[in-house]
DNA sequence: TCTGGGGTCCTAGGACCC
DNA sequence: TCTGGGGTCCTAGGACCC
């Protein structure tokens, strides 16, 4: 199973050797780009007096806002415990608006924050000049959303050490200001021979950091971190793995993969080969998308058939449209209704063949609520899936850039800007 | 943290087929 | 006949991520 011993790349001075990474030659050189607090640090290119301050991107903020959530906060924001996904009112609890704290004597100015609404478009904007620059310093780009990015730069560098550090360090930091030169935002950046340990890289030093993890040192780097670091691990097993034992990552490569393989099933063999520094995927770029959904949650949960079923063919009407814009075709038709207290039900019906028919949609929506008639929902969602993108739309593929100057989407968006709401998470 | 929106991948049971 | 084994599709739910 292990490398030969002799099969150790020079650079390697750790001294538990990693088993499947592969001698130098074949190290592969990945970058993770990770932009800090995207959405905040965009409000800042546009409104400079921003910086150093603490900012807040979300909704629901403005009085009469039925609910709302943190989309993201400055690091100085996170200083008074705004999180992000936070409810936006635990957020003006622990930092107040500048305005209020204006008109409010008693109000610290100091103490805070500015809040802005999310802008999903300018955003994209920023996040295009962005991609550009990354075609542009790699060969291959994988996008995982707007502020996020591997990239396979091998071709481009090398993990050669020249005056005590690998090339790769310096590419990775041109990259790094190229960003900031150029658009004028800070990113992290990660830079590993693997994609899950440049991942874990790009985290390890945020804001503005830049983290290099050598082939044959990826064990040692994981070694430890708590195990909710390695991407994959969130609470839930987390908690788990803590009953085994295995509290870092450390713990989590040197466990019997046996024993995490029958408890987590195929996904525990990956965790621990991702401990390990064992990870083989290759940077692909992003395919097309497997589903498009909405949905949207009430303000309180509610059994008024009328009202559900008028979300319903709202949202329904949505995704129909966005299907349209990106030229899809979907053979799955699908809705979700949370119930209290925080109940995830879905349902869906496949049809024989692929369709593009907003008609279709609503009716198969509204179909599947009928099963939730007399249930109190607190939130609702449509999704179409099975999808299949026609020969008109390949000839745009290829595209990293969702552009939102699309005119299908733009009659709809007169009639109120609220339809946007992604989030950074 | 009493919970916003948009995704991905995995699992497991049942239907159905050979 | 009460007995195989294997494969695929569909549906529902769960965990995770940004």
């Amino acid at each position: 199973m292990n490398p030969p011993e002799s099969e150790r790349n020079l650079e390697d001075w750790s001294d538990e050797n990693t088993p499947g990474v592969s001698p130098n030659a074949e190290d592969r050189i990945v970058c993770h780009v990770d932009m800090d607090c995207f959405y905040a640090s965009c409000e800042r290119l546009r409104e400079p007096s921003l910086r150093g301050e603490p900012v807040v991107v979300g909704m629901g903020y403005e009085s009469g806002e039925p609910h709302g959530a943190v989309a993201t906060a400055s690091y100085e924001a996170r200083a008074y415990g705004v999180e992000s996904a936070q409810p936006i009112s635990t957020a003006l609890d622990r930092l107040p608006r500048v305005t209020t704290a204006e008109d409010d004597p008693d109000l610290d100015r100091a103490d805070a924050g500015h809040y802005r609404p999310v802008d999903l478009d300018y955003y994209r904007e920023v996040a295009g000049q962005i991609k550009e620059i990354l075609h542009d310093c790699a060969d291959r780009v994988r996008e995982v959303s707007i502020d996020e990015a591997y990239l396979d730069v091998t071709e481009r560098t090398a993990w050669t050490v020249v005056d005590g550090r690998p090339l790769a360090a310096g590419y990775a930091r041109h990259v790094k200001e190229r960003i900031a030169r150029e658009v004028g935002v800070p990113a992290s950046v990660g830079v590993a021979p693997t994609m899950s340990a440049a991942k874990v890289a790009s985290d390890h030093d945020k804001p503005d950091g830049l983290v290099v993890v050598e082939p044959g040192a990826v064990r040692e780097f994981f070694a430890p971190l708590p195990v909710e670091a390695v991407h994959g691990v969130g609470p839930v097993t987390a908690r788990e793995l803590g009953e085994l034992g295995v509290e870092t990552a450390g713990d989590l490569a040197a466990a019997d993969p046996g024993v995490l393989r029958e408890r987590f099933g195929e996904r525990g063999q990956t965790l621990y080969d991702r401990a390990r520094g064992d990870d083989d995927r290759e940077v692909t770029p992003t395919g097309r998308p497997k589903s498009l959904s909405r949905e949207s949650a009430f303000t309180e949960a509610t059994d008024d058939a009328d009202r559900q079923r008028e979300t319903v063919a709202g949202l329904a009407a949505d995704v129909a449209e966005r299907a349209e814009g990106e030229d899809a075709l979907y053979r799955t038709i699908g809705i979700k209704a949370v119930t209290p207290p925080y109940d995830v039900n879905t349902r869906e019906r496949s049809l024989p063949g692929p369709v593009a028919d907003p008609d279709l949609v609503r009716e198969v929506a509204l179909d599947l609520l009928q099963e939730f008639a007399g249930t109190a929902v607190r939130k609702l969602g449509v999704r179409v899936s099975n999808l299949q993108f026609d020969a008109a739309s390949q000839a745009r593929l290829d595209g990293w850039e969702t552009e939102g100057e699309e005119s299908a989407t733009e009659s709809r968006e007169r009639d109120g800007q609220s339809s946007l709401t992604d989030f950074e998470g």
